[in-house]
Formats: C-alpha cells, sequence, structure tokens
DNA sequence: TACTCGATCGGA
DNA sequence: CCGATCGAGTAA
C-alpha cells in the first residue's frame, strides 16, 4: 500500500532532516514511452540556504536558480557536464533556496544514471512533484532500520571551501551485512 | 561575444 | 587519469 508524498509533507520538515527521512521512500517515474518506473531512494544530499557555499543558489539568484527559491514540492533538473541530468526536490518556504539532490536509488548508483534510466530530464524543471507530472515520491510503509543509515561530507562540492564541503549532508544507506562503514 | 568550469561517468 | 559535451555565469 504505497501513498504519494504530498508537497505538505515535504514542506514540514527541515531540507537535511528531509534528505535523511526520504531514505527508504520511493521514486515513481512515468518515462516518455509510458513505461513506469520505481525504486526506493538509496542516498540524497540537502543542499541548504544562499549560505550554503555547496549550493547552487549561494552564488546568484539567475534563471536557473530561480526554481529554488518556490515552495517546497517541485523538482529542480539541471544539466551537469553538458550529459548528466541533475535531479533535485526544492525544499523549504518560498524565497528560502534549498533542495535535496536525489543521487541514486537501489539498483541504480549515480545521480547521472538515475535520471538517464528512469527518463528524467529538464522538461521536469520547475513542475510539482505529483503523479500528475509524472515524477514523484510514494512512502510504501517501508521504515529503514536508523543503524543503517550513515551521513558523510556530499560528493564533488570541494568548490564549496572547507567549511561548507565538510557538512555532513550527504545520506544512505547499506544493506545489513555489509561492513560498518 | 569570449571565455571558464561544473552537485558525472566510463573508458584507457 | 582523462575526455566527452554544453549551458550557466561572468567579464568585457
Amino acid at each position: 500500500m504505497s501513498s504519494v508524498i504530498e508537497a505538505k509533507v515535504i514542506r514540514s520538515k527541515n531540507t537535511v532532516a528531509l534528505a535523511r527521512w526520504l531514505l527508504g521512500k520511493k521514486l515513481v517515474a512515468v518515462d516518455p514511452a509510458g513505461v513506469r518506473h520505481s525504486s526506493r531512494i538509496c542516498e540524497t544530499e540537502a543542499y541548504h540556504g544562499e549560505e550554503d557555499l555547496a549550493c547552487h543558489a549561494s552564488r546568484a539568484r539567475t534563471a536557473r536558480t530561480e526554481v529554488m527559491y518556490a515552495e517546497g514540492g517541485v523538482w529542480y533538473v539541471y544539466l551537469c557536464y553538458g550529459i548528466h541530468e541533475m535531479l533535485n526536490l526544492v525544499t523549504g518556504p518560498r524565497e528560502q533556496p534549498s533542495a535535496i539532490l536525489i543521487r541514486g536509488v537501489e539498483g541504480i548508483s549515480g545521480p547521472g544514471r538515475l535520471t538517464r534510466s528512469f527518463g528524467i530530464d529538464r522538461r521536469f524543471n520547475g513542475l510539482p512533484a505529483t503523479p500528475g507530472t509524472g515524477l514523484w515520491l510514494e512512502d510504501d510503509g517501508f521504515r529503514l532500520p536508523s543503524g543503517l543509515v550513515r551521513a558523510t561530507p556530499r560528493i564533488g562540492v570541494d568548490y564549496a571551501g572547507p567549511v561548507w564541503a565538510a557538512k555532513p549532508w550527504r545520506f544512505h544507506y547499506r544493506p545489513a551485512g555489509i561492513g560498518a562503514r
């Protein structure tokens, strides 16, 4: 029994806490061919506010980052390295730019491979995370044992300087039975 | 208009 | 380790 994760739930949580909470929830997409994809989110990263030097919004409020200033519950999708579409969920209240990068789901490792596999690209940018748009989140009742969750620094954000690059805002989990890490 | 570089990935 | 590949951001 799965229920759609509504925008009001997304808005009710702090961005970092939400990134952690999203682990184990399902990402569901209907690709351009009409094929439905669904898998459990196993890796996320929080990007929180203009003061977070790893967050795109810390640079400038521009056409690209504008979507992060929206109220939580819409997608922020951008092209990275000219090749990879990066999927983010915008979080927080209006005028407070923050988002969560969906870095991985079970069976697929890496944010660029995830979007390619699910058929996700920039056409979802700015659209709400609802079944109507073809890209949404579900809670199927699965509860991840908290002992499996790991928090580490975010990947590929050395440009943000030592303080912000060190924030343990990347969350992921490892299946039980695989060594401590 | 001319640069530079990136929240990555796969292959050498 | 390096090249792919292209748009955003900045400087001019």
